[in-house]
DNA sequence: TCGCATAGATAGTTCTACTATCCGATACTG
DNA sequence: CAGTATCGGATAGTAGAACTATCTATGCGA
């Protein structure tokens, strides 16, 4: 298939893919002249998954190319995967993370990975996004909704025990690495989709009674 | 104090303070003269706030003023404000969100939020994100990834129950209003890094045994 | 053969979130 | 009380992200 016909059938603009291509997400067809070229299946999931992770996702173009340069990484391990994954999903560093009332944010933050027995890089972003939110609430006044702190910590657990296992149930490791991606991303975008919707559950019981 | 000092106590430049004021994130000061006025301690938290919203929140500008907007409203009742938060963290629709693969998942949400009995608006942008990772789950072919669906909504149950007795435990009206806005935007920013942390040690737990 | 599609390059657009400059007025400093 | 710094308000400019449009040679299909 040619450019106009993979954009028809994934619903991106020809100028859209050949952006695409030029930053890198997706590779380019093979050409069969000066200026013609043919795409594949291959393109189009890949399309496809771009857009997923983009629009679904919320990821950044360049957030989205590092991850799918990682999946297209054979010699990748899963575990490293899945680093470059929450890299792409985490927003950046908030302006001020390096005062005192962050530190303390952050020893309480390590205090709770500690009790849990998680196994966590000690430079893992995620770390320091947890810290941020702590060291807002604290900053806030908020200090009493971190009182919902070990129930977001079970969730988290469940929920994560869950998707891996999903995951490395898979049989093919290509999916496994497709899984690991998707599950990632997707999954945050659902969850938190379903947080919202049973908060507004939620509030409404309490409101009624 | 003066814009100077509001400035320094914040570390929020006195640009950046004055393009709020302009955006009406920010309630202008006390005038003393045609061109000095004088901001209090609600200025510092309201900045603050408008800092923590955005930083660690993610929210947009824009967003985080109609939150900023609900939150003075005194007359809004507390459901309702927890929608506007709802619309502020949710992410614009996905460009392709009207097909029939979108209906079949927007089907699927449905059914679920049915069987868990959740009261929702059924106009809610919740649905409508929930839809999309479904639909993109699907279209890419990872439809095992659905079998944590009960997973997510167990998860998302129990969190928003704890946040709304969390938040509804307080004496002080107002600062109900403050928990609803802090626990959905900087509650989203801790479970969704908690969840990452949780990922990390499944996978570095699997990777081992 | 003629008109439309294509590859590749380059330039332009829109939006967001700031940042910088300017002006006239006011406040501190010695 | 002179001089300098800061202020409020207005306006204009900037940087980055994600496209979008245009241009120039080709090629392809009827």
């Amino acid at each position: 298939m040619r450019i106009g016909e993979l954009s028809g059938r994934s619903g991106v603009s020809v100028a859209t893919i050949k952006y695409y291509l030029r930053e890198g997400l997706l590779p380019a067809g093979t050409a069969t002249a000066a200026n013609q070229a043919v795409y594949g299946d291959a393109h189009l999931r890949r399309l496809r998954l771009i857009r997923a992770l983009v629009d679904v996702g919320g990821l950044s173009v360049a957030g989205a190319r590092e991850v799918l340069a990682a999946v297209d990484d054979d010699d990748l391990p899963l575990h490293e995967l899945l680093g470059v994954a929450h890299k792409a999903v985490t927003r950046p560093a908030a302006p001020d993370s390096d005062d005192a009332a962050w530190q303390a944010a952050r020893a309480e933050v390590e205090e709770l990975v500690r009790r849990r027995g998680w196994r966590v890089e000690p430079g893992s972003p995620s770390l320091d996004r947890a810290t941020d939110a702590v060291r807002a609430m604290r900053a806030l006044g908020q200090e009493d909704l971190l009182g919902c702190l070990s129930t977001y910590a079970d969730a988290a657990e469940q929920v994560a025990a869950r998707e891996l296992d999903a995951v490395l149930a898979r049989a093919d490791p290509a999916r496994m690495v497709e899984g690991v991606v998707t599950g990632t991303v997707l999954g945050e975008a659902l969850l938190t989709a379903l947080r919202l919707l049973a908060q507004q559950d939620a509030s409404a019981r309490r409101a009624q009674s």
